[in-house]
RNA sequence: GCGCCCGUAGCUCAGUUGGAUAGAGCGUCGGACUUCGAAUCCGAAGGUCGAAGGUUCGAUUCCUUCCGGGCGUACCA
């Protein structure tokens, strides 16, 4: 599936502590140095022995460098520093190494790791009650690639968004709608307090007009306003979905919530967590015990009107993700769903499902700029800027990897002006550059009518030079950067190393002329060409952008 | 008050489950296109990693306290 180097350097490992008569560690971590003096990579594992040998570390560092075998992969092993065992690839072996990458093709980065494990992810989830707005790009940039990541480590992933479609909001929405449809037929009506104030309403409400007529003003009030609440609820999501897929998002499914209470499951789930003791009836409301589980107030699930909170339909919503037959869950949540964390968490333990079933990554803030000055945004006022608007002002590959530089947890400033402005400044577009050259070599190599050449019969043996060699070793490192970044769900990992990558491949394509007399050297280095231009492409896939042929 | 997250270059941020001399982009200054794309490259300047303790062979990373910032802390969703 991918070459991968570390493991064969674990076995060599292993044969060497075995050769010196120590015992191996459970698991053998290598990292990458900082320093090239320092090799291509190095273990500690020597450090962490030497307690349970009983000799220093150094010692037993210098035991395994004299044990360890003759592989093809090594060229030199070192010991260096309190204990480090620094190895040395042979570039022998990196030759043969970019010949295997390039025979994987597309499925380089790719592994079977999650083995076919179901595996949910829940993300953006806007209440439809109002045009997705910055942030929401934000977590569909992220939940989106993180889907692709995991989906490249073998495990089957699910796209879902949820739909508060039920509740006071749409009732809310419904009567913003209403006051809006009578504004469109000239009576005096009057937005109060807590309606929604956006101007897609107005709109909305002419197109209901033109659509479905005015009968809807005479109905009686409950069957008016579940009939406008409906109508707004089906449109906003619409539009919703549509924005979602110009951004190259697609659900595998939007879960409505109505139909979640319809199907009767929330109390039932109710009755599951009161079975199992974690409820107790006090002030006349019904109450979940969540500081068991650390939370630091107990949470109320039915009120005392009666009437379930919505934490009871999100709690039954997770227990019907899991008896979908999901074995992991991951939900992206907004910063200002901070607090239903832990609480979630503790009722799923409650409940008796396992520890960890569930991930949350909370998507923190997006504090738009322009010429570094923050875009002035009023939710009261029902001033924003929606998704629709950022996608079309910087485009999408620039928005998505944007997003994708920056750490899910930590507050974003998103500058329009440096995203947009720039496009040479960016570093979405240094990364699509270095693709979009590479191509444009094979295009040169076609107009002057040279043969591409069959990779299993080119001399990689050939590319000699200190900026090839770490080109190689940079192209064989991204299976393990792939599998980090699925493990900690931290997908700005790979937009990272891509920026590396091409940090790697500029300078050398403006110091080294690819195509040229010697048509030996030339094949070697198209071979290097094409491995880089296939990793980027593979890398800005699971990112969700494009790797263009020309810019 | 309590809980979670965050304090790393002028700005925005990385820093590989604790590793060796802390990095990148932007910005600033100075250079490079008759050769496969200058959306590029080369060079320079820029840091007591918020502070103080602790654990460790070794701390930007883990623990404690403090300072500073964000968010949360509804019988709203």
């Amino acid at each position: 599936m991918s070459v991968n180097v570390t493991d064969r350097l674990s076995e060599a490992l292993r044969a060497a502590l075995s050769g010196a008569g120590l015992d191996a560690p459970g698991e053998i971590l290598w990292e990458v140095p900082r320093e090239e003096a320092h090799g291509d990579y190095a273990t500690n594992a020597a450090m962490l022995l030497a307690k349970s040998a009983r000799r220093p570390p150094r010692q037993v560092a210098e035991a395994i460098r004299q044990h360890f075998p003759r592989v093809p992969e090594v060229e030199k092993v070192e010991v260096a520093g309190p204990g480090f065992v620094n190895v040395f690839l042979a570039p022998a072996w990196c030759a043969t190494a970019l010949g295997e990458i390039l025979e994987t093709g597309e499925a380089y980065g790719r592994s079977e790791a999650g083995a076919g494990r179901r595996v949910q992810l829940e993300f953006v989830s806007a209440n439809p009650t109002g045009p997705l707005v910055v942030v929401n790009a934000r977590a569909a940039a992220v939940g989106d690639s993180l889907a692709r990541i995991l989906a490249a480590q073998g495990y089957r992933i699910f796209r879902e968004y949820y739909v508060n479609d039920a509740g006071n909001q749409v009732q809310t929405l419904a009567r913003s709608l209403e006051i809006r449809i009578r504004q469109q037929r000239g009576e005096a009506a009057e937005l109060p307090e807590e309606a929604y104030p956006g101007e897609y309403l107005v709109e909305l409400a002419k197109e209901y007009l033109s659509t479905e007529g005015p009968a809807v003003l005479g109905a009686p009030e409950g069957e008016r306003l579940d009939r406008l609440g409906r109508f707004a609820v089906k449109r906003i999501t619409d539009g919703q979905r549509r924005v979602l897929s110009a951004y190259g998002v697609e659900f595998d499914n939007w879960f409505s919530e109505r139909a979640l209470r319809e199907g009767g499951k929330p109390p039932r789930v109710l009755e599951r967590l009161r079975e199992r003791g974690y409820v107790y009836d006090a002030e006349g409301a019904a109450w979940f015990r969540s500081t068991a589980f650390g939370d630091d107030k107990d949470r109320v699930l039915v009120k005392s009107d009666g009437e379930a909170t919505y934490f009871v339909n999100d709690i039954a919503y997770h227990v019907d993700k899991i008896e979908r037959g999901f074995e992991r869950l991951i939900d992206l949540y907004g910063p200002d769903h901070h607090g239903h964390v832990l609480r979630m968490q503790a009722a799923l333990k409650a409940l008796g499902y396992p520890d960890g079933i569930l991930d949350i990554l909370i998507i923190q803030l997006v504090t738009l700029l322009r010429e570094g000055q923050p875009v002035r945004m009023s939710k009261r006022m029902g001033e924003f800027v929606t998704m629709e608007e950022l996608i079309g002002e910087v485009g999408r590959d620039a928005a998505r990897f944007t997003f994708l530089t920056r750490r899910h947890d930590s507050p974003l400033d998103f500058d329009l002006e440096v995203v947009t402005r720039q496009t040479a400044e960016n570093p979405v577009y240094y990364v699509q550059y270095a693709h979009a050259r590479i191509a444009s070599i094979f295009q040169h190599l076609r107009e002057k009518k040279l043969p591409l050449p069959d990779w299993r019969r080119v001399d990689l043996g050939l590319l000699r030079l200190g900026e090839e060699q770490s080109l190689i070793k940079r192209l064989l490192q991204f299976p393990h950067v792939v599998a980090a970044a699925a493990r900690t769900l931290e997908p700005h990992r790979i937009a990272y190393y891509l920026q590396e990558l091409a940090g790697l491949f500029h300078p050398y394509y403006k110091g080294h002329r690819v195509i040229g007399d010697d048509v030996a050297l030339t094949n070697a280095r198209l071979a290097l060409a094409a491995g880089v231009g296939l990793v980027v492409r593979n890398g800005l896939d699971l990112l969700g952008v494009s790797a263009p042929e020309k810019m």
